[in-house]
Parts: C-alpha cells; structure tokens; sequence
DNA sequence: TTTAATGTATATAGTAACTATATAGTCAAG
DNA sequence: CTTGACTATATAGTTACTATATACATTAAA
C-alpha cells in the first residue's frame, strides 16, 4: 500500500490535507518530530502522502493527551511490543478520562434540572410538602464546633466527595438538630450532606428526608435567617404542626449563579409532625 | 450554608484545600479570576471557604474546556437564566468529547487486536483461508489512475473517513482486479478500503471477502512486492486453484510500528476459486 | 533572644504547543 | 516584467501555568 507515493506535497498542501496550520508543520520539523522527506536546494518542503500516516498517529496520540516529547520517544523506538505497551498504557487513560466526562455530564444534567426548578420558584411562598425518601452522604457530626473545626470539617467533607467522586452536582446542605433549632442556633448544624441519587455500594450513607416538611426560602445573607425562621415556625403554629427532628438547609442560588451575597437564596426544609 | 466563614486561609492552606500550585491561586488574583476576599496590610492573601466553591466552579468550566477568559467574562454576568444557557451549551460540548473518546477507545482496541495477532504470525507462511464476510467501506474508483489522482483519491478517502467517523482503526488497504493482477500491475488499485465492523447505515457499503483466500504476507517496501505474488500463484498452481475476482492487499507493519521501509509487513489476500 | 526554617510577597523567566507577524526570497500567470 | 501567491526564517505573542530569585514576615527551636 502507498507504493505510489512519488507526488510531493509543499507545506502550504500538506496543512491542507492534515488540516492544520502550515506553520504547525515547520514546528514539528523544527523539533524533530515529523520532518519532511525531502528539501529542496532552496530549502522547500516536500512531504509524501506516506507521511500523512506517521501524521495521524501523532494526532492519535496527542488525542490522547501525550507531549509531543513523549510521542517523540515513543516514535524513536518504534516496535509491534512497544506499540502495544502503549495502546495498553492509553486504553487505560483513555477510560479514566471518559469515566471523568460521564461524571461531569451527570453533574451538568443535575445543574439544569435544579436551575430550572429554582427559575419557577417563588422564594415568597411557604408550602407544607411531602418530600419523598432521598438518600444523603453525610459528613461526620459537627455540632458544637468552633469556626476553626467547621471549616476544617467542610473542606474535609469536600475532599472526600472529591476523593470517592460523590460530587453529584448537588447542592451542600446543612442539617440541623429540633433542638438546637429551638435555642435559635439556625447555624449549628449537626451534619453537612449531599444527595445521592444514585447511592453506591460500601459508603456509609443516611437514608433520610421521608415525611412532610415545610419548606420556606431566605433570600440574602445569614445575618437575617432568624426572620425566615420566624415566619416559618408561624405558620407552623397556624396550622398546628410540632416540629420533627431535624431541620434541612440548602443554597438554591449561590457564589455559582449570583454574584452578590444578598441575592443568595437558602431553602430551608423543616421536618413537622402533624400535631395531635 | 457556610454563613460561619469567618476562619481565614492564607494562600498555602488554601492553595492545599483547591489542590493547586500556590502560584495558580496568585496567578488567578492577577487576572482578576479569583482574588482572596482580603488582603492585609503585608499584602498577605486571605480566603474563606465560601471562596471553595467559586473555585471549584471555575474547575469544573475548566474541565470541559472553558478558557479562563471565558470563565471570567461568564462569571461578571452570573444569573440563573446565564447559568442555565451555560450549561446547555457546555452538555453539547462535553457529549461530543465523550463520543470522540469512545471511538479513539474503540480504535484502540482494534489496534490491541491487530497488534497481538501480528506478533504471532509467520510472515513465511502462505495459507488456504476461508474468510467470513466483512464489511468494507471504499473509496471511489482509482483504476489505472496517474500518481496525483491516487495520492488526491488517497487524501479524499482519509477526509471521508475523518468526516463521516469512519475510522475504525483497521488499515487501510487496497484491492486489485483480477485482470490487473494477472497483467503483473500490482499496484494498479481498484478501491481503497477500511473494515467496518460496525456497519451504519446510510452509507454505501460493499460486502466484500466472503469466501476462499490464499494468504501471504510482503516483507519489505514495494519493489520487491512482485517476487511475493509469484511465490503465491506458485503455490495456487500446485494446489490448483484459479484466481478469483480481487485481490486484497494491507499494511501489517507500518511507518506507526516500524521505523525502517524494508520492515513494513504487507497482508496479501488473493480471492480463489476451487479449480476444477 | 537570636537564629534557622518556613512562610509570605513580587518580579521575572521558562514551559508546551502552537499562532501570528515581519521580512525576504521564489515562482507562475498575465 | 511585474503582480500575487506562495515559500522560507526569525521572532514575538498566546494560554495557563510553573519555577526561580530576591526580599520581607512569622514561628519554633537553640
């Protein structure tokens, strides 16, 4: 095959078929990697349609994600067992890569659906749900800790979603216990958590929010989320229900989609039990 | 959520947190992508973990291959509605590239494939081989075509496969009429052509190799292909076969596996009749 | 309390893999 | 014989860091 390859390709020709810049080619012929077959007296590139295959391999490779030095020695050492160590070594990379943009697609897919859900919102309104059974990863208890130990106790928990990839594109949110609840502490919450849509084997996860809850929004900062709650527990009252264990908090527009601390939108989720 | 942001990290800690180079995060504050939320009067940078999250949205934007530019110009117009309409774009971008790495995994595979077989072959051998039917992707005709027309068929051929996602990673190879082969024009191709394992519709395909085949191999570049086919028809005579209609001719070893034009390794698959 | 190790800062240069630009020589058509 | 399209080299710019050199600050040990 390719025993016809007498016709020459300039530089400017050679691109074309390559589909890349003319200038990217003197490159690679400057480093060595690919170099034409041949120079004129005057120092004009000839290329033969042999070459376009040594080519595409380099685009296979850098595809990849190989340096063009690495490719470089790869190319240098040429052989059917060196080949095969390499598809070997890349088939592996390869899949990392796609598992990566799986996950990242499945993030993306959760974003819309929350963003969509948030844009027909009404932050005003207070509703009594039934919010059906959800699975939460939680991080270890932080009740009672000192700044310091919370923020320690958040980064951890994102090192670990990070580590063990249970970054869903959920939201973060933060559970607090009825009573703290009662004393007025709304930020002492008990355990960050994140929805599991999708729960895997050998974590340790929470089955939790199954019940009626009555969910209610705080737009702004946290300074004034005693207000929301006020509000809230008054129309608990009303309608004659006792507050349940715990309460759910969670950022609906955040740092993300919102650019000034009073537009942030925090859904608060209390858990109630129908009053007798 | 993470109203209890009042621990400060100086960029080390933080830079550890984000897991990044100290530097990024200075660079970042540079370009005005991400700035500490306070600096000191010793110019000391100082983060706080609501900042965690900007980070990580600039990652994940960085992920599926948003320039910072682009990331920055998004986040001076943060909105729901933005947010939204980024996403959508960015779930297109980032299915393409799954698509794209699936096929270079596939090509992969097939080049595993082809590479384990070859090792264990006998290039001396010339073989009796019924082959099952294959489906072979062509190209136009290019019998009798002078050396332009074949390398233009030739770089034609490569962009319908680039084009039309066609490459399956198999060789290519070419196929000879019967006619042209006794005539001793060996490499007067009729058809270029590529397996198709997978066969799509909406293509034009031609159901080829579908019976018996004598099968040698041509070490060595093409001048010397002639002394490898007379070998072959010598031995077609003392088992008293007929030619058939094609020949099939590919690359085992090529310019991607070997370095030298005297290692290359031709497959030659010449179509026969059970001579009576 | 001094000293050494570690931390911070800025400024600058280097990196990969191009990409663009400036300048000059070459070639083919009209 | 000039014009326009091509070729070449050399150099600078690009992106997103990364490394290095130098100077000042903080902390832990001697």
């Amino acid at each position: 095959m390719f025993n016809k390859n007498v016709k020459y390709f300039t530089t400017g020709e050679f691109a074309k078929i390559c589909k890349v810049n003319k200038q990217t080619l003197i490159y690679y012929d400057q480093i060595g990697l690919l170099s034409p077959i041949m120079k004129d007296s005057k120092d004009y590139r000839y290329y033969s349609i042999a070459q376009y295959e040594f080519f595409s391999v380099i685009e296979l490779l850098k595809a990849v994600g190989m340096s063009l030095k690495d490719i470089q020695k790869y190319m240098a050492e040429k052989s059917p067992e060196n080949f095969l160590d390499l598809m070997y070594q890349q088939k592996e990379i390869v899949a990392k890569k796609r598992l990566e943009l799986e996950m990242i697609e499945s993030i993306i897919d959760v974003k819309i659906d929350l963003t969509k859900e948030a844009l027909h919102l009404d932050f005003d309104s207070i509703t009594i749900e039934h919010l059906p059974e959800a699975t939460l990863y939680l991080s270890k208890n932080i009740e009672n800790s000192t700044e310091e130990q919370f923020t320690k106790a958040v980064s951890d928990f994102i090192d670990e979603l990070d580590r063990s990839q249970l970054d869903t594109g959920y939201p973060i949110g933060g559970i607090t216990r009825r009573e703290q609840v009662l004393a007025g502490n709304y930020d002492n919450y008990s355990y960050l958590y994140i929805e599991q849509p999708h729960p895997r084997e050998g974590h340790p996860y929470f089955e939790a929010i199954e019940g009626d809850f009555i969910v209610g929004y705080h737009v702004g900062d946290a300074t004034t989320l005693g207000e929301t709650y006020e509000r809230l527990f008054k129309v608990m009252q009303e309608k004659g229900f006792e507050l349940g264990q715990y309460v759910y908090e969670e950022y609906i527009y955040d740092a993300v989609i919102k650019n000034r601390e009073e537009d942030y939108v925090t859904k608060i989720m209390i858990e109630i039990e129908k009053g007798c």
